[in-house]
DNA sequence: ATGAAAGCGCTAACAC
DNA sequence: GTGTTAGCGCTTTCAT
């Protein structure tokens, strides 16, 4: 019977039909005090016979509070989403987001429209919160997120500045750790390819590598700076090799540019690992299929989803969370 | 001054401020015809000073249709988003999207309540159109949402029954033109890894391979079902060398599936493609690093996002579109 | 061309 | 416990 009902079935109608005011009705929905047993019951059942489902949107409305949260895609191009990093983001958020009444909305705000809807959504409260990644430190929209009256949380840390509430990888440790591994086993003349050093990730993976380095006492100064792409690795590899030849290993700051790299060297007349060791960052998932298996730096990129999705919900209840540094780990596979 | 505006702007504010009433600023904001010139300025300006963005919600509740449309991947596991697919698909829907006001939720209808919430969506109209993935012929929400009168568009045709507007690859005509290859190239003992049988693309590859080979008048006995997974792909290759060990090449209907099988087959001594050419289906970013290099059928992913969301706009603005077909090509590489 | 008034479906104060 | 009332911010007849 309810499912011949095209017409949206009012509280109003459910109140009639179970013969009280729409506020006891509305008082059982909400399920709020102060409600006889009786009439309870009355509600749930004209409820059930009627179909009713509320009106999100006049609750929104009533209750000056939006249904949903909002993930951002702050970036240049809609490709960077293309990158399965995020759509693991989103399994984690949306796990998280189930167990609640929120909806997600996705917002790739990569044109001009984009970005403006992004600015209005954090003007007006349209949306209960926002998860803001790949955000650049110099991008205004990182301020004018910092300043709104949204809840906003940040997924990994821009450059530049530390926003209020974040989450991240811990892509300084998980740098330091490959460099430190590479070191272990006995190289010395290590490079690193980096990514993009306007991004949180690019400028503390290299930070990381430095870091091992120094503590090492080894030679820091063999790095070729690229953008997280294969071809980007590519062309960063042959620039290592011509300036660098002596060069034993290099820890590269995603495995994209990793696969790039490592071809270049093959091509080079080099071994991998034999002749030069190669580590890479992200774990992605041809990672193990390329020849050699690629050895990387994991990063738990659903529990990054989950977590900020979780910050969000704790900000949007009130509460004052801190920011979070998700671990990373070594993955050893036959390139190093 | 626009900045400091914590509260939301009103309308009757920004009427207020132009000096006329909340139904001329109205019009104007919706530029309806009938405002003066001069009003229809100064309406323009006080909005300008005032930074108004109007209210999204009210503006749904008055005019009783949504502002968002949503993507629902409907699957046992959240897990099938992670696919690389989904975000590429993601990527074209909100380059469409993008052009309009409509917003893009997203809802991995994994599980109960996820699918609950879809169910909702599609009886009380919530959302301005729907777009479906990953249905299953066979699920009772895959009717509900024919009859559903919020308009819905499906992802791939899923098996069992044909929906009335839908948008999918050319799955059949992809395997046929990887089954043709082999032939093509010599093979005559072809066998097949077939994804889920009660999936649209699993079905469809399926039939293309049989095809190919009734035409050239080949043996099509030698196939191993398995579910797209690279570990489904291993088992069945598994079973393949092992009932029928004289097979001389395999179409593999997924790169996943195909990367397992290439393992199998090499650890059984045998060459690829010298011995055994393989075909995969979707031309996943890895494909082209593994050792040999895939040969695949690639699809355009983006595409399919972006028709999706044409045919679900066409909808919603009162057209009937036609069911869309995107043609898939080869790839050839080293592995066949 | 213009403005007043009546909702959209819901919640929340407030009286009883 | 219960119902009445007044909005939330917008659109949309309907008179003028």
């Amino acid at each position: 019977m309810t499912d011949l009902s095209r017409r949206q079935v009012t509280l109003d109608e459910v109140a009639e039909r179970a013969g009280v005011s729409r506020s006891a009705a509305s008082r059982v929905i909400n399920n709020a005090p102060h409600v006889s047993k009786a009439k309870r019951a009355a509600v749930l059942r004209a409820v059930a016979d009627l179909g009713y489902v509320p009106n999100a949107t006049a609750r929104a409305l009533a209750t000056q509070q939006a249904g949903a949260v909002v993930l951002a895609i702050s970036s240049d191009s809609a490709q960077v989403f293309a990158d399965p990093f995020f759509a693991e983001v989103v399994v984690g958020i949306s796990a998280t987001l189930d167990e609640t009444e929120l909806e997600l909305m996705l917002l790739l705000a990569t044109s001009s429209r984009g970005r403006t809807r992004l600015e209005q959504l954090l003007r007006t409260r349209q949306a209960a919160g926002v998860m803001l990644m790949s955000m650049h430190g110099d991008d205004p929209l990182a301020r004018l997120a910092e300043q709104s009256d949204v809840p906003v949380v940040f997924g990994g840390c821009p450059i530049g500045f530390e926003p209020r509430y974040y989450v991240d990888a811990d892509n300084r440790g998980g740098a330091r750790l490959a460099t430190e591994h590479l070191i272990a086993s006995g190289r010395t003349r290590i490079a690193t390819i980096t990514g993009r050093m306007d991004e949180g990730a690019g400028g503390a993976r290299y930070k990381g590598f430095q870091e091992a380095l120094a503590v090492a006492g080894l030679d820091a100064s063999r790095v070729a700076h690229a953008d997280f792409s294969e071809d980007g690795g590519t062309a960063a590899m042959r620039e290592l090799l011509d300036k660098h030849a002596d060069l034993d290993a290099v820890f590269v700051a995603s495995d994209q540019m990793a696969v790039g790299a490592l071809q270049v060297v093959k091509e080079a007349g080099r071994s991998v690992p034999g002749d030069v060791a190669i580590v890479g960052f992200n774990d992605i998932a041809g990672a193990r299929h390329i020849d050699p298996p690629l050895t990387t730096v994991a990063q738990p990129i659903q529990s990054l989803g989950r977590e900020m999705a979780r910050m969000l919900l704790a900000l949007i209840s009130g509460d004052t969370p801190t920011p979070l540094i998700l671990p990373t780990r070594l993955v050893r596979r036959g390139s190093s």
